[in-house]
DNA sequence: GTCTATACCTTGATAGAC
DNA sequence: GTCTATCAAGGTATAGAC
């Protein structure tokens, strides 16, 4: 595939990605994609063999984003604890996305989760690259392995949590209030 | 309607019900209704408009049935501390359900809170409802309101985070650990 | 590689016999 | 009240011209 195939494939894919979140998969429709992107929908057939295996494509783009997202804290903040700071902050930079359409990756893996798709492997992994680099900072920040995996779970609970009770309610004060008791409790380790 | 006819109305809202819960409400459809129940889904018309109008009677019905719920806790639990602690562990009662499915008012109001729908409002009730007697716990266990309003947000932020990360997981265990740290938080207080 | 046209199925919803 | 038959619309997926 040339180069002007990978564009238009990125394409479908960053299309696919905004609306699967904005109306979750089931309710996105490849006339909506189509739409969105401006390409006729017989041309995915092309790119990817069916819905499913779109999807797998927009999972692993989710991925890749959450990775460089991650790599550029790790750089940014050698510290552990400012690290950490960093990514129990991060829903917060994307709040009013959060109220409107909940979690990236918890309203996914909630409806991937209840039927069994393939990519709910995959989504479910995006939480558990995420424990790791909680577990990572909280044992840099001194925290035995037993103790960080813990409290970890705990911080990504939080999150979690609060994220859907923010879309619930379309209040995001939900989610501020729990990242902020988080900041405090980060502090006082 | 007589009493046969609000037998069949109830069949229907309970089918309905039980797949919603395991399918989600778009991935459900009047035929695997029609299939659980054992009734055409022609019948379906005669008692509810739209799917949207059954939609409304399901989740009024599970709305119900938690009311039914906490009144049992109330009458059972004058004290208000063992009353907390039975309210927080009712997911464990469901822990397989809630591991297969997730849990029943937050996948819900997350697919329901994409789209526009009407019952989003009725759902996030739910959990205003159990907030209300959250806080109503915690002031007669002393707290002042600002900090029980406060505390009980955090009580549910825990449970529904649990809740979604043992179903991502497919692990009991996130949903366990979470109810025991807060059946220790509640002694302390 | 890209597009149009369309096959084929399932969806929510309706009509009308009984 | 209950059932069968069917509708129009929209779903995924395919065929084939260019």
């Amino acid at each position: 595939m040339g180069r002007k195939g990978e564009e238009n494939r990125q394409r479908i894919v960053d299309a696919a990605n905004t609306l699967i979140y904005r109306k979750g998969f089931t309710a996105t429709s490849f006339a909506d994609i189509a739409e969105t992107c401006g390409m006729p929908k017989g041309n995915f057939y092309f790119y990817f063999r069916t819905k499913e295996d779109l999807l797998d494509a927009v999972v692993k783009d989710r991925m890749k984003r959450m990775a460089v997202h991650l790599d550029k804290i790790y750089q940014d903040f050698p510290d552990p604890r400012l690290r950490l700071h960093r990514i129990v902050n991060a829903p917060l930079l994307d709040r009013h996305e959060v109220v409107q359409f909940g979690c990236p990756i918890g309203t996914l893996s909630a409806e991937l989760g209840k039927q069994s798709k393939t990519g709910i492997n995959a989504i479910t992994s995006m939480f558990t690259v995420l424990l790791l680099s909680i577990r990572h900072c909280l044992e840099g920040m001194g925290l035995n392995h037993d103790e960080a995996e813990r409290q970890a779970r705990h911080v990504l609970t939080s999150l979690q949590g609060a994220a859907n009770l923010s879309h619930a309610f379309k209040d995001g004060n939900w989610l501020e209030a729990e990242i902020q008791s988080l900041h405090e409790w980060i502090d006082a380790q």
